[in-house]
RNA sequence: CGGGGUGUAGCGCAGUUGGCAGCGCACCGCGUUUGGGACGCGGGGGCCGGCGGUUCAAGUCCGCCCACCCCGACCA
């Protein structure tokens, strides 16, 4: 542990980023560049945001299986625009066992090609279809810039890879999780996102269209969190995932795939954190609730104790922990758990044992503004209350602040302003060329053409022509 | 791969004209403390990034190498 304070958020935030992953200890670096092994606490986050998911992936039909993590190097050839893509940043496998592989084996980007590989042998007919999977795993990209979760050479996400008898139903799929992930980010993790489509250049690599949740971080840069992409018949025909209709006529599905990354972590710390550390979405805390005892000697002590175990049948329904070391003040666990982001605390002290009450703070609101002594009258219920109210308010204040940091810029010269300062939302005509300019001007690539338009047209705010779309500009992770 | 920077205790750093390798935090022990980052006393911990050179003597000077960080080209 550590006494210093973060480096301010307003002085700089890369840095503030970093120091808080080491010091909430959510991450550390490891021995290889670009890489990072996830520390308990981190992935114990990580575990809740798999579980809400899971939790939606299986509502919505889909079953999990596991594919493995080398691929044979000739799948990835199969589609060309796929190869194209991956293969500056793939790490590929050479030897085994002491010997040179007669065909060299990648370490999985993404995992469309084995998938595909196999689906071809499953899928016969069309009474096969749709089949649904989704897979928990691991992947590697050689990425030259690396950051802890945002972009790691290693990491962690989940994969759905579905197979359909039409396009219809293939875009039904995409949206239909693109929504999931929508959700996800906003009723479990209060991170407001804009679900919209990819430009092409911004495609997935042997995509017909890819789709993306997009959130702004603190700096106001923006963070693709999650994507959804119609693979069309694309990986069907290089892999020849084929199946019998009603008619005995052979035809090439529709697939799709889409993920979410431990970058989503990044989303969080980037979305919500402050000068005093992490602030997470009660709904995904690994610790919800942390129980401060306040004493003066081992008598106080007793009592307190005695209190707080009396108290932990109230809060069984909650992730709750008494720190009960002995070594450190209250005042310096209020600092440690402040920066680990957990969004209750209790304090109880010989005070409160008397009143018969406790003294609560809430992370997304600090220092004193954010206490209240709750009765232990009904105080299950007030927790819940208090945890519901912090992530609305985490929510709202987020949205809030991405808000206000929308602009629409009246022509090229103001946006090229208004990138400085947060997102431009403006009409584009589509031409790669317009999304080329932007970036060479101002670094700023398209995020989404979100899926809620005004509807109309307008002009092009690079070239003037006619646009019947409106795109978020912005500089991104 | 280009431009810039840094390598000294777990972390952050100081180390002068070359002369016993130090400070703060963290860690261990004892005592006093405890409602917003406690204090005192006593401890442990080092291949000074590596290799070579100059020198009676190198953390310090010279050469080469390596690693990491920041900025760019690439990206969930």
């Amino acid at each position: 542990m550590d006494n210093e304070k973060l480096t301010p958020r307003s002085e700089n935030f890369s840095e503030w980023y970093n120091q808080l992953i080491q010091r909430a200890e959510l991450a550390d670096n490891a021995p290889v560049r670009g890489c990072m092994v996830v520390r308990p606490h981190g992935w114990a986050l990580w575990e809740n945001i798999q579980s809400a998911l899971d939790k939606r992936f299986k509502d919505t039909g889909h079953v999990n299986a596991a594919f493995p993590l080398l691929i044979p190097m000739s799948f990835l050839q199969k589609e060309k625009e796929h190869v194209k893509g991956f293969s500056p940043e793939l790490a590929v496998v050479t030897h085994g066992g002491g010997s040179e592989l007669e065909e060299p084996l990648v370490v999985r980007p993404t995992s469309e090609t084995i998938i595909g590989y196999m689906y071809s042998k499953w899928i016969k007919s069309y009474r096969d279809l749709p089949v649904l999977i989704n897979q928990w795993g691991n992947v590697v990209r050689w990425e030259m810039r690396t950051r802890p979760f945002l972009r790691t050479l290693e990491f962690y996400w989940q994969e759905g890879h579905t197979a359909h008898a039409t396009e219809k139903e293939a875009d039904e799929e995409t949206m239909r999780m693109l929504e999931v992930y929508t959700r996800f980010a906003i009723d479990e993790a209060a991170v407001p996102v804009i679900p919209g489509r990819k430009s092409d250049t911004e495609r997935f690599a042997g995509a017909v269209r890819t789709y993306s949740i997009e959130a702004m971080m603190g700096d106001t840069k923006a963070l693709q969190s999650g994507t959804s992409h119609l693979l069309g018949q694309n990986f069907a025909k290089a892999f020849e995932i084929q199946y019998l209709d009603e008619n005995n006529t052979q035809q090439f599905c529709w697939t799709t795939s889409w993920g979410l990354s431990t970058r989503f972590i990044g989303a969080i710390i980037m979305t919500h954190g402050d000068d005093q550390g992490l602030v997470l979405p009660p709904k995904l805390a690994p610790i919800q609730i942390v129980i401060v005892p306040i004493y003066k000697n081992d008598e106080e002590r007793g009592k307190v104790m005695l209190f707080i175990e009396n108290l932990k049948g109230e809060l069984s329904s909650f992730r709750f922990k008494v720190d009960d070391r002995t070594e450190v003040t209250p005042g310096f666990k209020y600092n440690d758990w402040e920066m680990r982001g957990v969004p209750v605390r209790l304090e109880v002290g010989p005070r409160d044992v008397e009143k018969n009450s406790v003294m609560s703070a809430r992370r997304d609101i600090p220092g004193r503004d954010g206490k209240k002594i709750l009765s232990l009258e009904g105080l299950s219920g007030e927790i819940s209350n208090l945890l519901k109210e912090i992530h609305t308010s985490m929510y709202e204040k987020a949205k809030a602040f991405r808000d206000s940091h929308i602009f629409d810029p009246k022509d090229y010269e103001e946006l090229k302003s208004t990138i400085e300062k947060g997102w431009a939302f403006s009409w584009w005509c589509g031409d790669g060329a317009c999304e080329a300019k932007v970036k060479e001007d101002t670094k700023a690539t398209t995020r989404c053409i979100p899926l809620d338009q005004p509807g109309g047209k307008d002009n092009c705010i690079v070239c003037g022509k006619e646009a019947h779309e409106k795109v978020y500009f912005s500089k991104a992770y």
